[in-house]
DNA sequence: TTGAAAGCGTTACCAG
DNA sequence: CTGGTAACGCTTTCAA
């Protein structure tokens, strides 16, 4: 029950050493003599000594920990983003503490408080407001993960517009589609608000009118489907939905078949990640790649960096390449070996 | 950019009182007089001081924070989870740090690491070693979330098996089908254990001889389809195929469908979980309800409790109910009223 | 190579 | 009601 009670000093005694032999012993800096250390190791092991990480922490100055703030956990996207963020945090022997805000009224405070925990944080895109971020990056490094803040803070992000515009293009110019809905909502991140202003951009390369409005909805598969009910009643149906990520276009094509439609004869969908289920759902999906794991672990990279030696922090914007996937869902025959996102 | 550098003692010098004060002020704590009490709150504002939490932590002797152990995130299943976690943590003015094991091999290492940063621990069943888990539990509060640990260990779960062979029997029973193949790995969780048990006493309670072996899978919808991959090949497919969870019936359903089958005409699929989805696929989905918000609010309160008092520890195994959710894809003409999970 | 002692930032006890 | 001071557990000079 109780939490372990043997200290330091407790082990100096035991072994008849200065706490700062211990010290040495348990962290293996400085000089000790084969025998302290003998000695000290004996009664670490017998004890089960294991350095309290508070007193660790308050006297190094440092938690060795990194938050990472969400807006709410779902779906393949975060769960990568996690992963790819813990695959640097770890080896430098930082813990990760996550935060999920579901769009509480208090996440601001939540975000700043986090900030005394932790020696660096990542926000996703969108999560906490502009001014949060800014007196947050005056208490720890901070990087902003699929967005991009005041100039004064780091980004990584991904070249969402062009990606966007290649994939609107291909479905305006390659299957001479004209009718395309958007789903998925710009004020909701700015992975979304970039999203929906590649596929007008698209639009007006050609000199056509994009739809004024998307279909404002969130990034789950449900979402998808109510997207769905809302588009595909009456006479005025798309001919093609594309969807803000596949976890939309999932839950699209699921109402659409649902309701009796053929994809891609009748519906045209597309989605954007290319998650696992992406390749597997009949038909498959036309979709862009993205790497969300690079993504995260640049993230994890440049906070650490900054962490490691602050005076050093000179804020980054990186912007990471994404690859256009064609399946089938777009109309197009079979699976086609994959491009850049280029023009 | 470096954390904020402003300390009770810089605060009191400044306001012209003592560190004891200037910590009742911030705390609420004692008794001060108006006076000092507004010289002190105008010095924190002009400063914008924020107690430092190792500071506290330290004297305190509490972290503020607990731990949330996971194989792995991903699903509405664990979202759930830990949106229920919060609830109960928040509140009580805890943080929540998760970790995801990812099936690392060290992953008992960290779990016992994590264990000196929180003041207490839910793991998921199946998550870390039976030994781990004991060790863990001599260090702080833990208690077991979804599965059983040893005696000395508090556990919260629901009725899996019962609520399995109640499913199970709808299906042999009103339904009359024979050939039915479970899809969940048994060894992979204490629930997926469960509820393959309840499936095969379904079939014994009827003097029937029920599947030797499950179809072993992951929980995710892409394991459903290669599941479905693996079933429905040959004329060896069965009746029906009962998933662990909703999300391998979502995969197995979109493998089906694929493959030119009609639910529930050619195949009955259901799941567990009662998860978003379920309600919106079509044919929509006959599966379990279980709280899992409830769930995970319960093993917080737990810890929560423990960590107060820890002499007052007192192992508890906790067991909630389950809920029969009849929709479309076992075969039933309509979603009916649903009904408790009892015999 | 070793030990004594000074912090790290906070809270809480005990006198005044 | 207020201030001094001793913890909390650890690391890290600074002397010896």
């Amino acid at each position: 029950m109780g939490n372990s009670r043997v200290t330091v000093r407790e082990i100096a005694r035991l072994a008849g050493v200065s706490v700062a032999t211990v010290s040495r012993v348990s962290n293996g800096t400085g000089q000790v003599s084969e025998e302290m250390r003998r000695r000290v190791l004996e009664a670490i092991e017998e004890h089960g000594y294991r350095p309290d990480h508070l007193g660790r922490a308050l006297a190094a100055g440092r938690h060795g920990a990194l938050g990472l703030v969400f807006p709410g956990l779902s779906g393949p996207y975060f769960t990568e983003l996690i992963q790819g963020f813990e695959s640097e945090a770890v080896p430098a022997r930082a813990s990760v503490h996550i935060l999920c805000t579901h769009l509480r009224e208090d996440s601001d405070d939540q975000v700043l408080e986090m900030a005394r925990r932790v020696d660096g944080i990542a926000v996703i895109g969108g999560t906490i407001s502009e001014s949060a971020l800014l007196r947050l990056a005056t208490m720890v490094p901070v990087v902003v993960l699929a967005g991009r803040g005041p100039d004064a803070v780091s980004s990584v992000s991904v070249d969402n517009a062009p990606a966007m515009t290649r994939l609107t293009r291909h479905l305006l110019v390659d299957h001479g589609l004209r009718h395309l809905a958007f789903v998925g909502n710009p004020d909701g991140s700015p992975d979304v608000s970039e999203r929906w202003a590649g596929f007008r951009e698209a639009y007006q390369e050609l000199d056509l009118t994009p739809p004024a409005e998307p279909v404002r909805v969130a990034m789950q598969q449900p979402d998808g489907v109510l997207a769905a009910e809302r588009l595909l009643v009456g006479r005025t149906a798309p001919q093609a939905v594309v969807c803000a990520n596949d976890e939309i276009a999932i839950g699209v094509l699921v109402g659409a078949l649902g309701r009796g439609l053929r994809v891609p004869d009748d519906l045209v969908i597309t989605g954007f990640d290319d998650a696992p289920m992406a390749a597997l759902v009949s038909p498959s999906l036309t979709t862009v790649r993205q790497p969300i794991r690079d993504l995260a672990a640049e993230a994890a990279r440049q906070i650490l960096n900054a962490a490691a030696d602050p005076r050093a922090a000179t804020p980054e914007t990186i912007v990471l390449p994404t690859e256009f996937v064609v399946r089938r869902s777009c109309g197009c025959p079979a699976e086609s070996p994959t491009g850049g996102t280029g023009k």
